[in-house]
DNA sequence: CGGATTTGACCAGCGC
DNA sequence: GCGCTGGTCAAATCCG
C-alpha cells in the first residue's frame, strides 16, 4: 500500500463528509501524482469496488465513523490513459495542448489517482459544494447501470468525477474523484447536513 | 436564448 | 490484428 499517504476519518461532529473528503482530495492529490508511475496502465478497477479485496485498484483509505458504514472511500491510481486529456499534475489545472491523451510520444503517461468513495443513497448525485457538468454516460460491463462522468464547470478547474451505482447492490453509489481543484468550493456546505440527514434516512430502509 | 444534458460516434489501450 | 471496453467529444436536444 505504498500509494496511500491520506486516509480519512471523520465523525459526525463533521460538517459533512463530503465536503471533508473534497476539501481533503484538494488540498492532498498532488501528492499522489508522484506515484502514479508505481502501478500498471490498467483500468480493470471499473469492475470492482470491492474494498474487501486488496488486488482492486481502488484501495481502501477510510471510512466513515459517523454511523452508517456504507459510506467507504478509496483511494487508487490506475487511471485509463485515455482519461489523460487533461493535465493538472503541477497543480495549475491548466490544460495541456500537447494532444488529446495529453502524451508526448515517446514520454511516459501520466496516471493521475483516483478517490472513489462509496454511500448508501438513493440519490446517484450527492451534493459537494462544486458546480458539475456531465459530459458523457456509458454502460458498464457487468453492471446493469450506467456510469455518468462530469467535470467541474469552473474555468481553469479540470476535476472529473464518475458516479456510478453499484449493479450488486443498487442502494450503493460509487463516486470517483479524479483531479484536484483549482478553486475554492462554491456552495455552502449546509447543504450537506441535508444530504446527511437524506443518507440515514435511506440506510435505515 | 443560453446553459446543461443526452447520446451516438470516435479513439486508445488491453487481452486474446 | 481484432474485438472489447472505457473515456471523451460534439451535435442535437432539452429546459428554465
Amino acid at each position: 500500500m505504498d500509494n496511500l499517504d491520506a486516509i480519512f476519518h471523520y465523525s459526525s461532529s463533521a460538517t459533512s463528509p463530503t465536503a471533508a473528503i473534497s476539501s481533503h482530495l484538494s488540498l492532498n492529490m498532488s501528492n499522489h501524482y508522484s506515484l502514479a508511475d508505481h502501478h500498471s496502465n490498467k483500468s480493470r478497477y471499473m469492475s470492482s469496488y470491492d474494498q474487501s479485496d486488496d488486488d482492486h485498484d481502488l484501495r481502501l483509505i477510510g471510512e466513515n465513523r459517523n454511523g452508517f458504514s456504507d459510506n467507504n472511500i478509496f483511494v487508487g491510481d490506475r487511471v485509463s490513459p485515455t482519461t489523460n486529456s487533461f493535465s493538472t499534475c503541477d497543480g495549475s489545472g491548466e490544460l495541456n495542448t500537447e494532444n488529446k491523451l495529453n502524451v508526448k510520444k515517446g514520454e511516459k503517461k501520466i496516471r493521475k489517482p483516483k478517490y472513489a468513495f462509496q454511500t448508501r443513497s438513493q440519490v446517484d448525485i450527492l451534493d459537494d459544494g462544486y458546480r458539475w457538468r456531465k459530459y458523457g454516460q456509458k454502460a458498464v460491463k457487468n453492471n446493469k447501470f450506467p456510469r455518468s462522468y462530469y467535470r467541474c464547470t469552473q474555468q481553469g478547474c479540470n476535476v472529473k468525477k464518475q458516479v456510478q451505482r453499484l449493479s450488486k447492490d443498487e442502494g450503493v453509489v460509487v463516486t470517483t474523484y479524479e483531479g484536484m481543484h483549482t478553486h475554492p468550493i462554491e456552495k455552502s456546505t449546509d447543504n450537506f447536513e441535508h444530504i446527511l440527514t437524506q443518507m440515514q434516512i435511506y440506510s435505515s430502509c
